[in-house]
DNA sequence: AAAAAAT
């Protein structure tokens, strides 16, 4: 076939639906009609051996690393990573040792949460809107999914699609573009990465770059990394959570996986990454590092995911997101497919997701398992000084015997460090966890807790979004936040895979701000609500209001809401009320490219809508 | 106001 440059061809798989293939090869099997396009593939598989045997022949990638022993696995072609060769996906052999690192025993309790499946998630509301919205499928096939990645969805226990992982495959898989309003817990890790190492696994790597020959040159010259998908995530654990579950899931794979992010050694990662780079998952100011240094490319980088991208602007990562999407040499829009996922809607993401996406199809899902099933929320009245006797009350009412976690969020690293003290000395096994501490201490605190060693971790709210540890049972809100939204993230950490979770909050005086919200979102969640907590909120009648708090600003709960107009299709599953318009849209964008914002006249942002899943 | 993130 004709050698279009990739972008080229790349290109063309957006350009009908369902797609044009730019890989080639036969797609029959997917029922996809598809006219044979190539490029990539033709490319692969003539110079993707020299690629694959030069570049991960295996010899030298020990990475992987837990521990020795990986070495000579690695010298035998065992070090779990397969390769592609002339077109074909060549599976490495199955490495029991590896296995368990990665997948854990099947009886092991600590693992189990992983891959939980639930039976509930009929009952998830999922909003589905944009330009032809795929059909979603309701299990895990091949097709649409590579086979092998069947195989590791099967190691990792996972049996059935969350809503997420429903609709994001097809939607993937057609080549289209993605904006999925979503939180941890609803599966969003599996619902970038099947469908993302699917067409990997399916299709092979990128030819390689032509501007790096290096790769047949042995080892002397400092090498590039070229990933196909790059994955930007706005904490070190986040980023090194889903660094884990790619893993799972490109064992024996072609596909090596990576993870960058700031507080770590640059040089361990760099030689990582020289071992091979295909999905890298990074923190956005150790990549951009790793840009400047020349050791990592994107112009090969056909998916691009962001995820928890409202964190992400919250931390003040726009610029530097902007520069690496759109000042370094990643593909444009349409060259690349995009999946950006993000607790709520606000303005600000709307942007983002019409500068970085291409008619997109609109996600909202609920959480699996919502919190107000499963959440059982307390509010305390605790003056300051009375906080720290009331919660060793709680510690010493909690029976051992559950062997739950217990989370404790307080607002400060300091009163994270002194907290933490104080419940060591007061005999609870406690640790904390804070930006102010090395990322090698964060990462043994969230071990130690997650492993229970210290079933008892104080917080920052560096761990209040994102990251997914099983078996909280009970989350502590030592310190309310100001933000409902943090509330929300906090309390959702427990509760999680379909157990019951419980929620403490000290309230007082200092809290008042807040107090409306926390109302509101209690009586949406069926919970009880104190009476001294309305007496309070009647006493605060002039703010609180989530409106003027937030000045129409970055509303938080912006709403998970397509705001786009279509003249298409669009489709509606579960319980969303179609009645409740808001938003934040007054005046509208001006559509850059297809389905922009057709300037909705929403209502003020004050809705009063709810989210039914929260 | 605090937290997070590149050094």
């Amino acid at each position: 076939m004709n050698s279009a440059a990739p972008a080229v061809n790349w290109n063309s798989r957006n350009t009908s639906f369902p797609r044009a293939d730019a890989w080639g090869g036969s797609r029959s099997e997917m029922g996809y009609s598809t006219p044979q396009r190539s490029g990539w593939s033709d490319r692969a598989s003539s110079q993707g051996d020299r690629w694959n045997s030069g570049y991960r022949g295996g010899r030298y990638s020990n990475y992987g690393g837990r521990g020795g022993g990986l070495d000579e696995f690695s010298r035998r072609g065992e070090d779990g990573y397969g390769s592609w060769r002339e077109g074909l996906h060549k599976i490495a052999p199955k490495n029991l040792h590896i296995e368990r690192d990665l997948f854990g025993l099947p009886d092991d309790p600590d693992r189990q949460h992983t891959g939980i499946n639930f039976e509930k998630y009929d009952d998830i509301p999922v909003e589905a809107s944009g330009n032809d919205v795929p059909e979603g499928v309701s299990d895990f096939t091949s097709p649409p999914l590579d086979s092998h990645l069947l195989c590791n969805i099967e190691l990792a226990r996972y049996t059935t699609p969350t809503p997420v992982q429903k609709y994001s495959i097809p939607i993937v898989a057609n080549g289209r573009d993605l904006m999925a309003c979503a939180q941890t817990g609803s599966g969003k890790t599996g619902g970038f990465l099947f469908p993302i190492l699917s067409e990997l696994f399916k299709h092979g790597p990128s030819p390689p770059p032509p501007e790096q020959p290096g790769y047949t040159r042995g080892m002397s010259r400092s090498r590039k990394a070229y990933p196909v998908g790059l994955i930007l995530a706005p904490t070190r654990e986040l980023a090194s959570q889903i660094y884990e579950e790619a893993r799972k899931f490109a064992y024996r794979s072609w596909v090596r996986p990576c993870v960058v992010y700031g507080g770590a050694d640059i040089s361990a990662q760099i030689r990582q990454i020289d071992r091979g780079c295909d999905l890298l998952t990074a923190t956005p100011g150790r990549l951009v590092d790793l840009i400047e240094r020349g050791r990592v490319s994107l112009s090969q980088t056909r998916y691009l995911v962001l995820d928890e991208a409202d964190r992400m602007l919250d931390m003040g990562f726009e610029p530097q997101i902007r520069r690496i999407v759109e000042q370094e040499d990643m593909p444009g829009v349409n060259d690349r497919q995009t999946l950006m996922f993000s607790a709520t809607f606000p303005r600000d993401i709307q942007i983002l997701a019409r500068d970085f996406l291409k008619d997109y199809v609109f996600l909202s899902v609920g959480r699996v398992g919502s919190t107000s099933e499963n959440i059982t929320q307390k509010i305390e009245y605790v003056e300051e000084e009375d906080k720290r006797s009331v919660l060793l009350d709680i510690l010493h009412s909690q029976p051992d015997s559950d062997r739950g976690l217990t989370l404790i969020f307080v607002e400060t690293k300091r009163s994270a460090d002194t907290l933490s003290v104080y419940l060591i000395q007061s005999n609870f096994p406690a640790t904390s966890i804070h930006g102010d501490r090395s990322q090698r201490e964060r990462e043994r605190a969230l071990d130690s807790f997650r492993t229970g060693r210290t079933p008892i971790m104080v917080a920052t709210a560096v761990a209040a979004r994102g990251l997914d540890i099983p078996n909280v049972t009970h989350v502590i809100n030592y310190d309310l936040p100001t933000d409902i939204d943090d509330y929300v993230h906090r309390i959702g950490r427990t509760g999680r895979a379909g157990n019951i979770g419980l929620s403490t909050a000290f309230f007082n005086r200092s809290n008042k701000g807040v107090v409306r919200d926390l109302i509101e979102l209690l009586k949406e969640a069926n919970q009880e609500i104190p009476s001294w907590l309305e007496t309070v909120a009647k006493e605060t009648q002039s703010y609180g209001s989530r409106g003027s708090s937030r000045g129409g600003g970055r509303g938080s709960r912006g709403g998970n809401r397509d705001h786009r107009r279509f003249g298409g299709s669009s489709s509606e599953r579960g319980g969303y009320g179609s009645s409740n318009e808001f938003g934040y849209y007054g005046g509208g964008y001006s559509s850059g490219n297809g389905g922009g914002y057709g300037g909705g006249n929403y209502g003020n942002a004050n809705g009063n809508y709810k989210q039914s899943w929260w």
